[in-house]
DNA sequence: TAACTATATGAACACTTAATCATATACTAT
DNA sequence: ATAGTATATGATTAAGTGTTCATATAGTTA
């Protein structure tokens, strides 16, 4: 049963782990687009961010609504959005331990 | 260089896209640990426990330090912590969302 | 030093995922 | 109905990742 949950964490964390889809993210924490913006803003063809959103929905991080030609799509809770603030935290720290190296070398 | 932090998100997520590797972290939680203990605690062969190790400790995920023979992990920065629970949210307001359909097929 | 234990690494194979092209669907406007 | 626009899907190929085996390294103990 564990390991069902492990699953389905590392499946919400598989939804995330690529460069366009957290682009995706970004763009859209401000509220809903449609494809179209989102393949500008994330300069990723059709074709290819249509199977990224796809990927997205069905993990549950996403959510569409079609409006008239266009589909609209928007972030499907706020915990996704701390989810991606703490990884941003994760690099600062990162950068910072970089920072302290660089400093102790320049010394 | 946006494009490069996306990047960079990318892989702290990719480091614990994988349910061995979020069992692990869920481990680590409480402190660090021995290989030998983390392999008997997710029921993983040493060889490939240890290159997810190897992986989550490149991403910056995990730190390691030798102890006579043994090698022992720990989370590397608190804020690991947060990002697994903020998954855990996401699946939590999920499954909230399936009791509500459920209670309203029920009804 | 030799034998032993814990962990890591390299190579090979299997599996999964991403990107691309061609095509399909859904909707709108004429 | 026809033509046009926005998005999605299926099939194929390319790329990346995980797993396993055999082997290597590092440290310990006798």
């Amino acid at each position: 049963m564990e390991i069902q949950v492990f699953e389905k964490q590392a499946q919400i964390a598989k939804a995330i782990a690529h460069p366009v889809r957290v682009a995706v993210l970004d763009y859209l924490k401000n509220g809903e687009q449609c494809v179209c913006d989102i393949a500008a803003a994330v300069k990723t063809e059709r074709t290819n961010l249509s199977k990224h959103l796809s990927v997205m929905t069905s993990a549950g991080v996403l959510q569409s609504r079609k409006d008239g030609l266009k589909v609209m799509y928007r972030i499907k809770t706020p915990c996704v959005l701390r989810f991606l603030d703490c990884i941003k935290e994760c690099l600062k720290e990162q950068a910072e331990e970089h920072q302290q190296l660089l400093d102790t070398l320049n010394k």
